[in-house]
DNA sequence: GTGAATAGTCAACTGAGTTTACTAAATTAT
DNA sequence: ATAATTTAGTAAACTCAGTTGACTATTCAC
């Protein structure tokens, strides 16, 4: 049986581990831009637009490096892409380079609707910024990639992944 | 056409979203804990441990609030709960209160494998501290709780969960 | 009491993502 | 050069979390 006080810590701990205020964090940030996105005229925001559209370099990018970046697997990649190609946002080049290859490219239009993405994205930090204080989202910031770019400082011998299938 | 310093404004602005940058490092924040509880013995995480123990009450809560709380259906919760209870972390009493509803509690193993969860992520926590400092990780705490907590402060008439798009 | 709202369940479906199996181009070795 | 192997991508069947829609049982409001 849990003693009442260990009961009050882990009630404490619950609350507050990052893991779970970084969940409900961006899943209020989400929210914030999907409705933005949406009363914006335009082309709303998607699952595939989350999911892949931030892992497209702006000179394109290859679909396995695409499924490398995002986590997922190449087919999986393969459908999101072709999804946003009907929508015109994506185009797939041939890679001068490798035959084999293609280039997952945006479109004019892909170029417009990310502008339109990171407009409204920009307007949400503002007023993030405004509730909380910019140097404190600055920091967040800073906070959060050192926390990405970890280095392989944290224990972890093989770095490979959540999913199984990560080539 | 979009002019090349606009080009470098917006692919600064794509790597440095907070959108991302949450996405990010939770995502590996999620791997690290993965990795650390598979290895622990006892009951690995599941994505029904990550979606829905981290939003019932040490006292039980109800499945409609659970679902309310995670932004989920409350058949996927029901879902959820059921796999839970066949794993023995959970059990469903009936409310004295509501004969029609029934509180989601945790089993004597439930709270041991919420005790085991926390001492990992404890774990990590630390080591973010000795990456990034603890005042930094104390200060990005205070600031998604902030932003989380924005008590409509951000436009937003009808406060609705967000369905899908996580990740 | 009767009628509306609420807690929860069952069944059928959707859809993102996986596994397995394949083709074609490129690289490496002999 | 050519055979063997690796790499980029595709196709089809399947999985599984989560959804919608329809339903039962209990409670609340008048």
């Amino acid at each position: 049986m849990i003693s009442p006080e260990n009961m009050i810590a882990l009630q404490q701990a619950r609350t507050n581990g990052i893991g779970r205020l970084m969940l409900l964090a961006r899943r209020k940030f989400l929210s914030h831009l999907k409705k933005r996105m949406a009363s914006d005229g335009g082309i709303a925001f998607s699952r595939s637009s989350g999911a892949l559209l931030p892992f497209i370099d702006l000179d394109g990018t290859r679909s396995s490096e695409l499924a490398r970046r995002a986590g997922i697997s190449k087919q999986a990649v393969a459908k999101g892409v072709r999804e946003l190609e009907a929508e015109g946002l994506l185009t797939r080049v041939v890679d001068r380079a490798d035959a084999r290859a293609a280039l997952v490219c945006f479109t004019e239009r892909g170029i417009d609707y990310l502008l339109g993405m990171h407009q409204a994205i920009s307007d949400i930090e503002n007023e993030y910024d405004a509730l909380v204080g910019k140097p404190a989202m600055d920091a967040l910031r800073a906070t959060l990639a050192a926390m990405i770019d970890d280095g392989h400082a944290l224990k972890h011998p093989e770095s490979a992944a959540v999913r199984s299938t990560r080539s």
